[in-house]
DNA sequence: GTTCGGCGCGAACATGCGTTCGAAAGGCGC
DNA sequence: GCGCCTTTCGAACGCATGTTCGCGCCGAAC
């Protein structure tokens, strides 16, 4: 795992431009046309020793079965996450599509698995107005939901308002057969409601504030 | 661009998960084994459907030579950003290293670009105590900030303090020959040093705090 | 019924591509 | 100089893989 000779640090880069650039990668005879090498022979010589110091691995008798490993190869997971809209802004926010893959032009932001702890169907939403201003949730970040249609009490969540029509991020707390929605913001006054006119819609993860 | 059967999707399902898993695409027979179908033949003809429909990209007469395309295909670049230590906390953060691919357990964190704004050679810090915590930023975020030996008053920096050895998050007003660093918490002062004293590691970009 | 286009099938073909082998050309210590 | 190792070279071998073509199987339109 040490230093490597020039033209193996030229293939490794190589390596790497060649797969951002074609999204596949390379064959022998790609990284010995692009590095200018004469022969296949030592192309793979070199290939071999980048295994052997473990920066890449291979996958014998497969054509382009290279995959870079260490530090941008040992890649952590990522994961892509839908920006379905704003939130607490009055407007609706559009239904949490069925993700596979309809969703062509809609914002993503992609984190490392871990940003969101390892949760699946996370969404995120843009937050408007400054309800939250208090749990230090500002205009304008970005918050990371996991769904749930069910809250313990504190929980912040985003909520479905079936009267009003729009969805709020709000802390929350059962009371009786009434529901207290409460900003974290002392010039606000709690919403008060009725448990069957609110419907959870997720719980929050972890937030993003994109500027200054 | 419209819907595509039921063996198009399946093919596009195994395409995803393949190259999620390998790192790289699968050639016709793989796809062939994966999605048990009789014939290469009928492999390519609904690759070719899929090309048509704009799912994939192939290379022709290339193994493995296909790209996936929309949604998830058309990725959002990524950038991955070192997280280099934590600030504030008394410890000295290590100087950022020669990026490259030397540094290979630090940790990293993956974001698309927009939400660094596209900037280079970001990093990011691990944010210790509450000094912050009026600018909304908390115990346990992570900071990122963009590389810059300059600021100007009211900026959000990383300043290195060469007398006391260690980095901290302040806003940064210039008074004179000296320098006010300012936290955004009212229950604690301010620091008050000489300009030779500060060494501006970084600018704010934007933060992101984990969990609740 | 017949026809036609979408789709699947299997086999053969041509070539892309990983692998191997023998030989030779440097470094490096002795 | 002599070994010994690493690296390079060129060519061939052979499997992996993309491509093509003729032939069936429908279901829809006529």
């Amino acid at each position: 795992m040490k230093d490597l000779s020039p033209k193996q640090d030229q293939i490794l880069d190589f390596l790497r431009s060649f797969i951002e650039e074609k999204d596949y990668p390379p064959s022998i005879r790609d990284i010995q046309e692009g590095c200018a090498i004469s022969s296949t022979s030592v192309v793979d010589y070199n290939l071999r020793k980048l295994e052997d110091k473990g920066y890449i691995r291979r996958d014998r008798e497969i054509s382009r079965g290279i995959e870079i490993l260490g530090a941008r190869g040992r890649r952590a997971r990522i994961v892509e996450i839908p920006v379905l809209g704003s939130i607490a802004a009055g407007q609706p926010i559009p239904v949490p599509t069925s993700d596979r893959f309809g969703n062509d032009t809609q914002d993503m932001v992609a984190v490392t698995e871990d940003m969101v702890r390892g949760k699946t169907n996370v969404f995120a939403l843009r937050v408007k107005g400054t309800s939250m201003i208090e749990d230090l949730i500002d205009d304008g970040d970005i918050v990371f939901l996991e769904p749930a249609r069910s809250a313990v009490d504190g929980d912040k969540v985003a909520v479905w308002l079936k009267d009003r029509e729009e969805v709020t991020l709000k802390r929350i707390y059962h009371e009786g057969d009434r529901v207290r929605l409460q900003p974290a913001n002392s010039t606000m006054q709690p919403i008060y409601t009725s448990a069957e006119n609110v419907e959870i819609q997720g719980k929050f993860i972890s937030s993003f504030r994109p500027s200054d």
